[in-house]
Parts: structure tokens; sequence; C-alpha cells
DNA sequence: AAAAAAT
């Protein structure tokens, strides 16, 4: 078997993998480091998991080891699809870069420009990027490419599906054409060989085997349940109790991020540790949640899709499918962040009437049929509800009446019972505020967990720029860094209004088909 | 039925 030593690395390299504890390369990296080292271009086709980053930071810091960075004038530059995945590979540089000197920036989104400038302008070895702010450094002069020696294009299937490609072309064609280029993708859709084609010159192309579609030391069970929100909640929290101490930590899915924040909210309120984490959130929670969570200060985490692929969180006991995914390939990713590294891990996916397209879907692209936990649906007791009240009933008597719907009468009793039945178990410190979620929280000791701290110190509301507004509106505590793109309520225990509440504009009313 | 990413 390869060792590290005979791929040809450097000596200080060796010493940084050794101290950090491995031994021997995973597949990806004996494939990929010693074309890398040629200064070959590369493909890379591997799932995150593999060991993929290691294969691209180890060569690269191998051939930054001789000459410098200039002003504004990166030698080198990483692409990744989020801000984690970027955030990720820069402390892979502050692991294996132990024993050099080496200047990494990292330009991501959701944060200030001024301390991205100082370290672009002190001049960087590793830029370190989303595709989005590194554009606008570059739209704003602060960063020349054309000194790029190395590019690395990671996650490339990925960047496709969120709409990245455009942006990547035209990066890719103000590096110079003498670059070495590394490119990894999980797949290889007709669009991504497209882009290798137009962007790689005679590649080596390295494939590992795809790990097996759902690692085999993942138990996976459906769980029935009816499909009212207050239904799923209910069914959720009895599965974590019911794991008791074998669930070290979870990992909860949703698909949308205003259900991430409200299962978030519910979780605290009921006296679970846990947080959340979504792409409309600040970067600092962003970062604080992921933090805590890796390093074992937070036992559950709600999260939407930013956390289901790519991200390296060692040793996840559970993974919970609160929301079945919409498209069966997220399944394997969501599920494949428990059981990794041959430990074995749980993943408890909630099924309801109306997911059975959803899962039908994946049962077919796993190839086998997950097994129920307690019976499948038939089981389910009868639900009386027909279409009528929930969605369109509620919408409508807003529209109407201009009233929140928990004042009318148009929600059944049905709906309200079991909500307030919930509500009256709570006993858990409670988060006054959603801007608590999404505003810059203050610095946490490390050993507290961010839902715990913002119960205690709310963020205090900033006035509205025309000084005279009543009404709620979403406040940060300087007044930068919101990322919201709609409105937000605040947090009070009841279900409020998502619009407008009481002020709807008479123009908002109309009925509008598209 | 969504999420992600520049503001």
């Amino acid at each position: 078997m390869t060792t590290f030593a005979e791929l040809g690395l450097s000596p200080k390299i060796l010493a940084a993998v050794d101290a950090a504890g491995y031994t021997t390369p995973t597949p990806i990296q004996a494939g990929a480091i010693p074309h890398a080292l040629e200064r070959k271009d590369v493909l890379g086709i591997a799932q995150t998991g593999t060991g993929k980053t290691a294969s691209f930071v180890l060569p690269m810091l191998h051939l930054l080891e001789k000459g410098r960075a200039r002003a504004r004038m990166p030698r080198t530059l990483i692409l990744e699809p989020t801000r984690e995945l970027a955030a990720q590979v820069e402390e892979n540089f502050v692991k294996y870069g132990v024993n050099h000197r080496i200047n990494v920036a990292l330009l991501i989104g959701g944060v200030s420009f001024d301390e991205q400038e100082r370290k672009l302008e002190r001049g960087a070895d590793v830029l370190i990027a989303t595709p989005g702010r590194l554009l606008d450094h570059f739209e704003r002069g602060k960063l020349l490419l054309t000194g790029v020696e190395i590019l690395v294009i990671d996650e490339a299937d990925r960047m496709l599906d969120m709409g990245f490609i455009p942006d990547i072309e035209r990066i890719c064609k103000l590096i110079p054409f003498t670059r070495q280029t590394l490119f990894f993708s999980a797949t290889m859709p007709a669009e991504i060989t497209k882009l290798t084609e137009q962007f790689l010159h005679s590649p080596a192309r390295v494939e590992v085997a795809k790990a097996s579609t759902t690692a085999k030391t993942v138990t996976q069970r459906l769980v029935k349940s009816a499909k009212k929100p207050w239904d799923k909640r209910a069914v959720l929290r009895d599965l974590i109790n019911a794991e008791g101490d074998e669930l070290k930590n979870a990992i909860v899915f949703c698909n949308r991020k205003m259900d991430v924040s409200e299962l978030f909210r519910s979780l605290v309120k009921h006296g679970f540790d846990a947080g959340a984490l979504h792409g409309d959130m600040d970067q600092r929670a962003r970062m604080t949640m992921l933090s805590n969570f890796k390093d074992g200060n937070l036992r559950i985490l709600v999260a939407s899709d930013v956390a289901a692929r790519g991200l390296d969180i060692p040793d996840v006991s559970h993974v919970f499918n609160y929301d079945i995914p919409i498209h069966a390939e997220d399944y394997v990713h969501r599920i494949g962040r428990t059981g990794r590294a041959g430990r074995s891990g749980k993943a408890f996916s909630i099924i309801t009437p109306s997911d059975t397209k959803h899962l039908d879907a994946i049962e077919k692209m796993i190839g086998e049929k997950i097994e129920w936990l307690d019976g499948d649906l038939s089981t389910l007791p009868a639900q009386e509800e027909t279409e009528d009240t929930s969605r369109r009933g509620g919408r409508n008597s807003r529209g109407k009446n201009g009233k929140k719907p928990r004042d009318g009468k148009d929600h059944k009793e049905k709906q309200t019972q079991p909500r307030n039945a919930e509500e009256k178990t709570a006993d858990a410190p409670v988060v006054t505020d959603i801007s608590a979620i999404d505003a810059p929280q203050p610095v946490l000791p490390d050993n507290v967990s961010l839902g715990t701290v913002v119960a205690q110190e709310p963020v205090r509301p900033v006035p509205h720029k025309n000084g005279n507004d009543e009404r709620r509106q979403n406040h940060t505590q300087n007044g930068q860094q919101n990322n919201n793109k709609r409105h937000r309520r605040d947090f009070d225990d009841e279900p409020s209004p998502l619009g407008f509440g009481d002020d709807v504009p008479a123009f908002m009313l109309i009925p509008i088909n598209i």
C-alpha cells in the first residue's frame, strides 16, 4: 500500500500530515497527488468524504514552497460553492501548512471586505473563494488574477446546481492559459464534461469508486407522520427521546429555511440542545453554530441543504430528515453525514402521506426499500381533514379581513388544539427574538451553544432609519449585515402573520395569477 | 414543494 512518503511530497508536508495523524493516503489522494506534483491538470471524480480536499491542498503546499506572493496577485485560487466549504478548506491549509509560511485569504460573502482586502494587499499565496465575492473584489480592482499558477475548482457539479457556471467560466478566462487546473466533481453531467473540455488541458483523470450509494454502516428507517408541522415536530421529538444516549449528535434536515428556523425554535423551547444553520442566517451565526456543533457543544443541528454536502463533520450519530428531500440524490448526501469512516449511524426520515412520490424516487435511486420503523403510512390514524382550511382557507381569511389568522375562526379546533398542547410543555429557555438567529451575535465562549446564549442576551431592537416606525421589522445590531431576503417575524410563542399582519396595503390584496 | 451565492 502506498504511503504519503511515496507520493513525492516535501518533508515539511509529510511532517504536518504525520502530526495530523494520517499515514496512508486515500485513493483519490494517491491518484491525484503525483499528477498534481508533475504540474498536470487533474480531473478528480470523487464524492466528499473521500479525502478530496487534501488531494489538492497537499500538492499546492508543495508547489508554493518556491516563490512569494505579490500584492493583489494571488498565486493560487480555489473556488468553492458555499461559504462553509471555503472556510473548511482554509482550515485544511492551517492544519497541513503548520510548517509553511504562507498567506491564505478567504474571500466569502456575508463578512466585511476590509480584512479580506488587507490580506489581498499583503499578497496571498492561496485564495479560497466563493464566486460572487471573488468577482466583487475583482470588479473593485483589488485583485489581479494574472499571477494565478494553480486553479482549483471544487464541487463542480454543485456549482452547476447553484447556477455558478457562468461565473466560473468568467473567472477561468481571467486566469492565464498557462496555469495548472485541478477540477473536482462528484458526478459528470454533460455540462460539467463540456466545462472540463473547455478549461482542462489533457488532464489526468482520477476516479474513485463511488462510495456505495448508502453506506452499509447506516441504519435507515422511515417514520410515518401526519403532515401538519406540529405532528411532525412531535414525531421528531419522540424519535430523539427514544434514541436516548445513543444519540450523541444529530443533524435534522428541513427543505426550507423557514422551517429550519421554526423547528429550531420549537426544539429549543422543548428543552433540546439545538442550533440552526441555513443560508439566510448571519454569517457569524452560521460559523458559530457550525463550530459549536463540530466541537460537540451543540447536540442537534437543524439545517437546510447548505449542510447536506461536503461539510466535514466527523462522527454524527444520527441524521433526521424532518422533510424528505425533493431531489433523490440529496437523500444520499444527507444521510452520508452519518456512518462515516466505518462508524455506525442512524438515519430516520419522517414520511407524510404527501411524500410518497419523493420516497418512491429515493428508493428507486438507492435500489432498495427502506424499512419502516413502526408500520407504514397505511397504519397512520386517519386524518379527517380535507383540502379546505389549512392552506387556502387560512390565507384567504387573512386576505379578506386583514386579520391575523389566530384571531379568526377560520382555524379549526384541530389545528389549534395540538399546537397549544405543545406550547404548554415548554420549559426550556426561550429564544425571544427571531433576529437572534439572523442577526450578528456577540462572540461566544467556545463551550456555550448559541441557542443558550441568545436566550440570555436578546438582541436589542434598533430604531428604523425613519425613526417613527412602530411596525415590527428586522433589526441588526449595527445596521450592516442583514442578509434577510424577506420579512421575518419576531418570535412570540404564537402563530403570527407572515406578511404585513394588520397593515396590508390594499394593492397587495388584489389576487394575481401568473 | 428548495437551497445556495454579491449587495
